[in-house]
DNA sequence: CTATTTTGACCAGAC
DNA sequence: AGTCTGGTCAAAATA
């Protein structure tokens, strides 16, 4: 197997490139990424999705030691014998023979980043490649690479691709994907909410936070209720963690494992109709509503929905549950 | 008492 | 310049 079975790349337009390795600038996030037509098909085929509902922004980070890998060397790469460095968003790779396809997981350990084609994609040439830095110069800045695949969760990384990649107004850049509820704890790190916000054109609220492990870490996470598919949260990832991870697995303070079948702590979930219209003995304080955050993973269908319209009940005289009715999302009618 | 969450205020980018 | 929007801050509330 030669190395062009393996669809892996990078796009790159700046972002250092033709710099001297010395001045290599650690922050991806900070720097301007520009993609044309070309950019975008080529991206087109390694993610195979659909352009015009991705947002494609900076579709990965990803750095390694060597310029170019076969099968085997990939395969090297996964179990690796030496340190390797491997900063990567979530990116599928595609076996062009047999199309198998695996998932980088969404591993962030280092603060170095720099874009290499590993082998150029047919069609698409690769430009402006650059070797990277030596592993040396950057391994010791990364947590060993089996260390991070040992956390890593493949099932869960290969039945989740990113759904979107975006910047944020503040040059931020974000992964996306959609989790199921029971999902949403398979997280390696420690998390802290920071902030809740209603985002246009959404009933749910948007959940803040940031690493709970460094002052000084940068990684941030989001998430809120799928809008479109009930069953889902979307779950988005910014930001390199400069540290390793928490030692404990799945029973991280701050974040409530005691159950699998309960959302993680700090999460909500509440439509915005109920906390616009609830009474006002009880807008100024969310812990009514909390309670319904720790529902059983079953209820999120039936019981939930029986559950949160009685909420709503309890809050509303009769003539405003008709104007609330009108704002229920898809997926909270009442049940009859 | 400490740690975490809540929530209105504030800020900056986009339009 | 003014408004809208999303992201963050930080004091207060809560666990």
């Amino acid at each position: 197997m030669d190395d062009n079975n393996w669809d892996l790349g990078a796009v790159v337009r700046n972002c250092g490139i033709n710099r001297p390795s010395s001045d290599i600038t650690p922050n991806l996030g900070s720097e301007s990424l520009n993609f044309d037509d070309d950019d975008l098909n080529f991206l087109d085929r390694i993610f195979g999705v659909d352009n015009n509902n991705f947002d494609y922004i900076a579709p990965i980070d990803f750095s390694i030691s060597r310029q170019e890998k076969s099968y085997d060397q990939f395969d090297d790469i996964i179990n690796p014998t030496t340190p390797v460095s491997i900063i990567a968003n979530p990116f599928k790779i595609t076996n062009q023979n047999d199309n198998q396809q695996i998932y980088l997981p969404p591993i962030q350990p280092a603060q170095v980043s720099q874009q290499v084609f590993l082998s150029s994609p047919s069609g698409v040439e690769a430009r402006e490649c650059v070797p990277t830095t030596t592993t040396t110069a950057v391994s010791h800045e990364c947590i060993n690479l089996q260390q991070q695949l040992l956390m890593w969760d493949s099932t869960l990384t290969m039945r989740n691709p990113p759904i979107q990649i975006r910047k944020s107004k503040n040059q931020s850049i974000w992964t996306t994907y959609e989790l199921f509820q029971e999902e949403l704890t398979d997280d390696i790190w420690s998390w802290r909410k920071y902030g809740q916000k209603f985002i246009k054109d959404s009933p749910f609220p948007r959940n803040y936070f940031k690493c709970n492990t460094s002052e000084l870490c940068q990684a941030r996470k989001q998430i809120e209720k799928s809008l479109k598919k009930d069953c889902f949260f979307l779950v988005a990832y910014s930001g390199m963690h400069n540290h390793d991870p928490p030692i404990i697995r799945r029973s991280l303070s701050g974040w409530n494992h005691s159950s699998k079948y309960k959302l993680p702590k700090g999460i909500n979930i509440i439509p915005k109709a109920l906390k616009l219209n609830a009474s006002p003995s009880s807008s100024k304080s969310g812990k009514r509503y909390r309670a319904s955050s720790t529902l059983e993973i079953e209820s999120t269908s039936r019981k939930k929905n029986k559950i949160i319209i009685e909420t709503m009940k309890n809050n509303v005289d009769e003539k405003e549950e008709e104007n609330i009715n009108e704002d229920v999302p898809k997926g909270f009618e009442e049940l009859n």
